[in-house]
DNA sequence: GTTGCCTTCGTTATGATATAACATTACGGT
DNA sequence: ACCGTAATGTTATATCATAACGAAGGCAAC
C-alpha cells in the first residue's frame, strides 16, 4: 500500500495537535492555508489514515481523532467522551470483543465495533 | 410529559413496519402523503420517541429503529448491523455497563452508551 | 369570555456532513 | 516517448440536521 502523501500528513498532524475530535470541516479550516482546498481531500486522507489505524472516527460526533498509540497498528478502541468539554479518551478492553462475538453469533462476520460512552467528565462536573 | 401526538405515532408506526433502520428522510418519504411535510417534524417526533425509549438511534448509520421491546422503557441496547442487507438486531448485555464504568472511571457521569457491531450476517455471507 | 402565557406544531430557510463525477497530474514499466 | 494505473484536484451535488419565526391550541387569572 502506498505511503502517506502530504495531504495525509497534514491531516494527521492537525489531528495530533488537537486534544479533541475534529470534524472533517474543522480540519479543512485549519489546513486551508496549507494546501487543502476541498472536503473530499480531507475525507480521502481520513479514509487512508483510518485504514492504517492512525486515526479513529467517533461516530456520534461525526468527528475524528488521532490514535493515541502510535505502535499498535489496527485495533478496536472505545471512547469516553465528555459532552461539555468535548474531550474523547481512547481506551481498550478485551471484554468488548467477547460481548460483540456473543451478540453477533458464530455465523456473523464482525468487521468493526464502535463503543462510545458519553457523559460529563470530573473536571466539568466540578466546574458546574 | 405530554402524550404522543399524531406525528409521533405516524413516525413510530413507520419505523415498526420497517425491518431496517430508516433515516429521517426515509421516514419523511414514507409519511409525506400522510401528513408530514418537513424534516423538522420528523426529527421532533424522533426526539420525543427516543426520550421514551420507543426508538433508538443507530449512530454510524444516521438512522433510527423502533425498539424491539415495548414494555422495557428506557434502556441501553447495542446493535448488530449487517452492511449488506442493512438489518439491525437490537441486543442487551449487562457486561457493557461494567466495561463502560471501568473505562469512564468513578468520577465520570455516564449518560449514554453506544455499542454498534458491523459486519456480514450469515444469510448475506452464504449468498455471496 | 377574553386576555396573557406557555407549549406544540407548521413553514421556510440555512447550516453541516459526505460523496459523485470527472479532469488533471504523478509515476512506474516497457 | 508511450501507456496504464493510481493519486490528487475541482466542481457540483447528495444527505443529514437545526435555526428562526409565526400560527394554532390549551389553560389559568382576571
Ligand atoms: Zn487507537
Ligand atoms: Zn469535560
Ligand atoms: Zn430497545
Ligand atoms: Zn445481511
Amino acid at each position: 500500500m502506498a505511503n502517506l502523501g502530504s495531504n495525509d500528513q497534514r491531516v494527521l498532524t492537525t489531528l495530533k495537535k488537537s486534544n479533541k475530535p475534529l470534524s472533517a470541516y474543522d480540519i479543512l479550516d485549519r489546513t486551508r492555508s496549507a494546501a487543502l482546498k476541498a472536503p473530499v481531500q480531507v475525507y480521502r486522507a481520513l479514509q487512508k489514515l483510518e485504514k492504517r489505524g492512525l486515526v479513529h472516527r467517533v461516530e456520534a460526533l461525526n468527528a475524528f481523532v488521532a490514535c493515541c498509540d502510535d505502535h499498535h497498528g489496527l485495533h478496536r478502541p472505545g471512547f469516553v467522551v465528555c459532552r461539555d468539554c468535548g474531550v474523547a479518551r481512547e481506551f481498550e478492553d478485551k471484554r468488548v470483543a467477547r460481548v460483540a462475538e456473543d451478540a453477533a453469533g458464530p455465523d456473523f462476520l464482525i468487521e468493526t465495533i464502535s463503543l462510545e460512552i458519553y457523559g460529563r467528565c470530573a473536571p466539568c462536573r466540578a466546574a458546574a
